[in-house]
DNA sequence: TGTACATCAGTGAACGCGCGTTCACTGATGTAC
DNA sequence: TGTACATCAGTGAACGCGCGTTCACTGATGTAC
């Protein structure tokens, strides 16, 4: 294990942001937060494994930091994909090619953000109130696509889960199945959310 | 632990059996194959655990034997719904909410045969060599709809995976998302399927 | 029918492993005089 | 400027745990004579 040069007094967070660092490239490395253990986390940062508690008071929380930021990165892909966007049908379509991008991009963030299953109970809330406001600008759009005439009649909530399955669908089963014999990823997402947003339109 | 009578001579399958069944309640409390234990399973029977390598090489074997089970439960429901209808679309319909249908009722198994991501090797190529017959299936449908003028002309192959990934899309975040303010199922299964199918229509 | 024996399903103890977390400690860094 | 001291980031050893798997064994079951 290689030896760390001890951090100046006020440098604590120097350290604190390689244990997040290394918990990131050992969560993309393994795929699993159950797989990451605080042990490797610390051998990778060139440190003993009591040192993380320092800086975080559980692996819990240690990763609910992680997740944090994760979810930020995807709500910020999202926001700039659809920025200065005035047709609600156009941003949707931004929206839903920006997320699957970002899920195959980042597709340990995407599974610990949206395929995790259980989770630990501090990101499960994180995750939900987000992602929750994330949704109901998609479900805005879609509100906004009837009012304008543009999709039918359709009630927007429920509509706004058709939209997110789809593109959650295509996302993470590209993730899951890597043996699969997938077309071209690019007709897929294009497929994918013109045969959705076609089946709204008026 | 409780005491079981040992097996007579000729009844080495019966608890063979058991073992399946305990390993299966077990995935099913847990939701993980990796937190059900050799340990767990044995204890469950009313067994050491070392009997359980008696009937399997190892715990691998075991599970990919649970798995072959599962995906013989999930391709007999799709084959139910689709008996005996002709038209593809009408087929197409069916299939999607049967698919839907059998991951609400049976998440966990589910969730290994198509959320599980890595999975052992064993496990991998069944629901790959089994699973891709199930699309096959799908795809032939999309082809024979699309011959009958009843869908744009589109490529099938691809359209079996917006299919795919529409109803798996739907499965997967009701699986996943217990908190999420879903909507009736009833409503988001009908949505789901009309919507994408929609998409499709001449 | 009764007894000696072979079989083999299942046991009990142990292996080495990695895990999250705790606790008393050390020793370089910075401060007060 | 020099020395004694307080701070506190990080250490080393240990805790108790559960895991998959192995191995020599036991003892009820069934068989041969």
């Amino acid at each position: 294990m290689a030896r760390r040069t001890r951090a100046r007094r006020g440098e604590g967070d120097k350290l604190r942001q390689e244990i997040l660092e290394a918990a990131h490239a050992l969560l993309v490395e393994t795929g699993s937060q159950d797989a990451v253990s605080i042990r490797a986390i610390a051998d990778r940062v060139g440190v003993t494994p009591p040192a993380l508690y320092m800086h975080f008071p559980d692996k819990d929380q240690l990763f609910f930091e992680l997740c944090e930021s994760y979810f930020q990165n995807f709500a910020g892909a999202l926001e700039d994909a659809t920025r200065s966007v005035d047709d609600p049908v156009e941003s949707l379509k931004r929206a839903g090619e920006a997320y699957i991008r970002f899920a195959l991009e980042n597709p340990e963030h995407y599974r610990v953000l949206f395929m995790s299953g259980g989770g630990t109970p501090p990101d499960r809330e994180l995750t939900e109130l987000a992602g929750f406001r994330c949704f109901m600008a998609l479900v805005e759009q879609v509100q906004k696509a009837v009012d304008l005439g543009k999709f039918r009649p359709v009630e927007a909530f429920p509509t706004g889960v058709v939209l997110w399955a789809s593109v959650h669908g295509l996302a993470s089963l590209l993730i899951t199945d890597d043996h699969f014999p997938w077309p071209a990823v690019e007709t897929l997402i294009r497929n994918q959310i013109e045969t959705t947003i076609g089946g709204l339109l008026a």
